[in-house]
DNA sequence: TTGTAAGCGTTATCAC
DNA sequence: GTGATAACGCTTACAA
């Protein structure tokens, strides 16, 4: 560099100081009337027409610079094609949005690695705040966070002594739900297709699975439970290696895109659903209402998470000093032809186009009066 | 500001003066170890040493406003739930990823005057380029899009003189291989399920389905033909007035969510898929492997669009002086059970778990001899 | 090789 | 109200 030239920027574009000579103003006087603060009626004239005329555009970056913000929040999550990250990225969209933000999507695919690595990029600044909803959290993942000198916002488990701002669900009650549910319908071999174990989400489903059928005085049959992944192929490939080897007269998936993987070994062995197996996924996505028969299906309420964690995050962001705190999403079970007793059904009535909330089935919640609406599930902040 | 504080950062962070404080040198010479060029062997060590003492992180934004480059690509997209979508962002980020930069998703909702302003914010420059796939396109957009400073590439169709990089795809000839397809197939009374007209794929379609018949010496029965929405519940509902009024024996459905919507339609009236009613989607996304049967679907090659225009894009953004690009992908069917004469097959088997690319079916290709796996299609620049 | 200093484009301070 | 100028944190020409 060292050139002196002090116009235009060097692709010929309009600064503050084209502006401000073209106005005959100095560049303070034009950067307070560009900003709306201060400023003559004649100079604010002035330096509007100058501005219009160059075509002036303020420069986001150096303004960042300036500021110490970017406008910028980004969203960290596994499988942006699983519709369950597709509709917490809705909602955190929304709220970012109307803070005047943008958006940053990250896909990290899962890997651990990888994942960390976009938690200690934090450092460079290049967002002001970030979501992160990771499968699996390693000490890494932690120190990263709490290293990190621009706000994140976990959604998903965490341990408890971690000070991060965290919105979480009950995911192990949410499994709880559904098997009560298939019990209830008269249901007594189980079956569970979960993804990796050492995954969060996994071995909290694991978990929740045993403990609910242990509440009921029900022994597990381990012939009962196949894991995979969390994935269409994957869940269709556990549930023919479970049909291969048991008679299950329920399955329990660990989330939508399992379920329908299911649902297609099901059809495919002419196992009728629900009248043969009951089946019941996770997450209640609009994947549930676009099978066939409709699913029944957990909903650990993403999109709620998502626009709670988003809450967080620009709260953080605008009070850096606050104390960590916890939201809690309540699950609920909507349930759907595909474990309703009698037949099938012929699938629900079209929701409006483009409507981004799912339609209600019957709903069981779990700290709610039978029968309503699971609107919008309820979140306490402690 | 006008406080003498070279040191640390406002918030207490090391910068460059810190390092080089620290190390015994000039910032100048912290710097350039930092960025790996030039230093004495001591010298090196020196700053190395420090910036790790004081966990130095370069900050992005300041090192953007000195390079011209922020290392950001946007991506704008009208529905972000949509699969093709999905796909398309799964290629533009490894694309860009590899390139070493960052991708920026933004959801435009398909509205109008939003992605307008995204086109305008370009002169900010927060991002260094963007590829955008407009579902309506206006003057507006192109203006925009010629007077951004920085690089825009298009996904979708474009007027020929429009001197903006550009990747499209054939799509009347798209839909042109699923009418050859069921017409050979023995179906007579083809319906269509449209999006809006007013959009450009739209447009494209209506126009493709009416040359294709009329190529065939059909006629046109316009109570063949419904136009709705983009989306699974508008397909449906679609499907279910179509039904109402026509006896089709085939359905060709403008992409796979108005697929799934007409196939629930279908099963719910009790037609079988594809004795009674053939199916034939469009864009071959995950959804027409997941439906079941699984469902026949023109492919509109969006991993590969994607792929290419992130590979335009950053060729541009290399070298800007480069004349308007246009890239091609040829569209190809992919026939699945929806459409197969002869009973409802078993679906395929499943794909690798967590495979993007789709287990492709029967192919029957453009320009391509017949069997050809479609594994990537042909793209070719003009 | 190293240090000094200019400059990226903006906003903020502080005298006038 | 206005203008000169420092500052945001970094890179880089240029001179030593």
């Amino acid at each position: 560099m060292g050139r002196k030239r002090l116009q235009p920027t060097a692709d010929g574009r309009p600064t503050v100081h084209t502006v401000a000579a073209r106005a005959g103003v100095s560049i303070a006087s034009a950067s307070r009337v560009l900003n709306g603060v201060g400023g003559s009626p004649e100079t604010v004239r002035k330096v509007r027409e100058a501005a219009a005329e160059v075509g002036y555009v303020p420069n986001a970056i150096a303004r960042s610079l300036q500021s110490q913000r970017t406008g910028l929040v980004a969203l960290a999550v596994a499988d942006i094609g699983n519709p369950v990250y597709v509709a917490m990225m809705r909602a955190v969209e929304a709220v970012v949005a109307a803070s005047g933000r943008q958006l940053l999507v990250h896909a990290t695919g899962g890997d651990v690695a990888g994942e960390i690595s976009l938690l200690r990029r934090l450092a460079h600044r290049y967002v002001d705040g970030m979501i992160v909803s990771p499968i699996r959290i390693t000490d890494h993942h932690l120190e990263a966070m709490v290293v990190s000198p621009v706000p994140v916002v976990v959604v998903g488990q965490l341990p408890d002594d971690a000070p991060v701002d965290n919105v979480r669900t009950d995911s192990r009650a949410g499994v709880g739900l559904a098997v009560d549910h298939l019990l209830a319908a008269g249901r007594r071999r189980i079956g569970f297709l979960n993804g990796p174990l050492d995954t969060v989400p996994g071995a909290v489903r694991d978990a929740g699975f045993r403990a609910a059928l242990a509440s009921h005085g029900i022994t597990v049959d381990e012939n009962l439970i196949e894991v995979g992944d969390f994935q269409y192929a994957a869940g269709r490939a556990a549930a023919t290696r479970l049909l291969a080897r048991a008679e299950p007269d329920a399955l329990l998936c660990a989330n939508d895109l399992i379920a329908v993987g299911a649902l297609h070994a099901l059809l495919s062995e002419d196992r009728r659903v629900p009248q043969d197996v009951a089946l019941v996924g996770m997450d209640d996505t609009e994947l549930a209402q676009m099978a066939f028969p409709q699913l029944s299906s957990v909903s650990l309420g993403s999109a709620d998470r998502g626009r709670r964690a988003a809450e967080l995050l620009l709260e953080r962001i605008a009070e850096p000093d606050l104390p960590p705190r916890r939201a809690h999403v309540a699950p609920s079970l909507v349930v759907r032809a595909s474990s309703t007793p009698g037949g099938t059904p012929r699938p629900a009535a079209p929701s409006q186009p483009g409507d981004p909330v799912p339609a209600p089935g019957r709903t069981a919640g779990l700290a709610r009066a039978a029968g309503t609406e699971p609107v919008t599930a309820p979140t306490e902040v402690i």
